[in-house]
DNA sequence: ACAAAAGTGTTAAACTTACACCCATGC
DNA sequence: GCATGGGTGTAAGTTTAACACTTTTGT
């Protein structure tokens, strides 16, 4: 560094500018069962796609249920800030964790101008440790419902400037034992220009802090699209030894819908790996147990 | 609100904690004429993938090359500062935007603090103001090229835990005219515990500022994948009018792959529609030109 | 005439989709 | 026995990949 340089740097006075606080929010999935007691002694327990939620003991939003998350400290990245948070909720680090997007509008957080960083985590439930389940901290795991509720689509032609607007209202539930909570959020899709571009707003929360609402329905929405272009990632949710039905099911219940066996095994076959292990006991023919096949995910260019 | 919330809302003071500046990084990137000179009358002009960088005129990195970018301000979101910055350096808003990734390593920027957002955008040569080409601003785009020089693939077992992990040098190298830029950055990816992890760093830099090597390849990377899967920005570096050559040209051009004329047309043949405007005067057959069709694009879910 | 680019047709291989069928278990 | 889940085979349809071939132009 030259002599203009280091002037410059001394000169230079950061604390001069407005500056915001950076936050990173976690949305930890897992698959795990539903809490739902089985009636019937030959089928398998439910399975649904969890969420973990934070209740709020302090202002803002005291009392309500958010995002885990927290502030990036300085001499850290928004990565290692992530990890920390995800650590410090689950007790683990062995996650597939994304930054997703950044949500920044002015008045989302009522303390001041506070930039959130929004990553998905996924891990699989055996990996979690009772902490998220505590009674210190109030976490706790919701089962996650989104369904879309209206849909209209309208062409505005002015002068030319052909834009097709489609908006859409989804309604997120989230259920823990008796607790419900929940958003509806308007999805709004304009193509203009020939450009994508798609806008989420709260329309109404209920027991949800923040603008949590749409960051889950956001990063819900990047999760199934995700697995519907390359479901690798649905393996995070996995535990070590499972069953190729307990794999079909994790992508059943994020994508929502149904897929057929025999075609599905096809085409996970070499991303896993036969075991000698067995499940028995189960009212029905006994399962293999399958690990991942690492040499197939990794050979990618 | 209740009264606890406001209470403790007035007695929060944001300034006593540690905050970042946020700064935006545009990766801007168009497709056009290679500026040599043709030789043959019959030949098209070679095409190239361009990307506007900014010669930097004060301290830090002062007459390095960098991204253009600048710092969010307090009232607009990370979106709109990052739109603002497109519109002042290219004077357009008619452009692919997505946010790519934070980088966020302490040290960085030498000012302090400064974590940045990185945005790659796509627009049509056309649309191009000349702005970017003047000399008030010293923004000049340069050609980039992109080559892996080497690959080492290893396995480290530590008791039991399998890690694979595969470094690659990459070689950027960037022109303009005479100017010619680069750096060598190295790829570490591995795959631990069943998650890859993805981590760039500079081992050499020669004419680029900041970190900005590593969101240039990091950025590059992702529009090679993002073209892979799904081919529909490709046209947001294409005009309003364009022949199929041409948009064949691009996707190779990004996917750095020639690909078959016949199969090319047949794949995007639903996103296009014929005119009958035609381009004459090559020294062979005219070429018909196509527009895009916007219902092709629009038909998702 | 001919080089360059524009544009189309044909075929084999690979993959997807749908459905039918058999197997093994616990009560 | 039978409901439930575990597991496989096959055939039709669709998509991809490779290649061969024809057309049109300016010099």
């Amino acid at each position: 560094m030259n002599k203009e340089e280091q002037e410059y740097l001394a000169n230079y006075d950061i604390a001069k500018y407005d500056r915001p606080s950076i936050a990173v929010d976690m949305a930890i999935f897992t698959i795990s069962d539903s809490h739902l007691d089985n009636a019937d002694y030959r089928k398998l327990p439910d399975k649904r796609l969890k969420l973990l939620m934070i209740k709020r003991g302090q202002p803002p939003y005291k009392d309500m249920w958010a995002l885990p998350g927290g502030f990036c400290k300085k001499g850290e990245t928004v990565y290692e800030a992530a990890l920390r948070e995800l650590k410090e909720e689950t007790a683990t680090d062995k996650a597939y964790l994304e930054m997703c997007n950044v949500f920044s509008e002015s008045g989302r957080d009522p303390r001041g101008w506070i930039i959130s960083q929004a990553f998905m985590a996924l891990i699989n439930s055996k990996t979690v440790n009772v902490k998220a389940g505590g009674d210190a901290w109030e976490a706790r795991w919701f089962d996650v419902e989104l369904k879309r509720i209206s849909k209209e689509q309208y062409v505005i032609d002015q002068s030319g400037n052909n834009t097709i607007e489609s908006d859409s209202v989804f309604e997120l539930k989230m259920y823990h034992n008796d607790i419900i909570i929940g958003a509806k959020i308007k999805e709004k899709r304009l193509y203009r220009d020939y450009h994508e571009s798609v806008e989420y707003d709260v329309v109404e929360s209920d027991g949800i802090g923040f603008d949590h609402g749409k960051i889950i329905i956001y990063i819900l929405n990047k999760l199934r699209n995700k697995v519907e272009t390359d479901g690798k990632i649905v393996f995070d949710l996995m535990p070590e030894y499972f069953t190729l039905t307990d794999l079909q099911k994790a992508f059943e219940i994020i994508l929502d819908r149904k897929l057929l066996t025999a075609n599905f095994r096809r085409k996970i076959s070499e991303y896993v790996t036969e075991t000698d292990r067995i499940i028995t006991g189960g009212g029905h023919r006994p399962a293999k147990m399958f690990i991942r096949n690492i040499d197939a995910f990794y050979k990618n260019d």
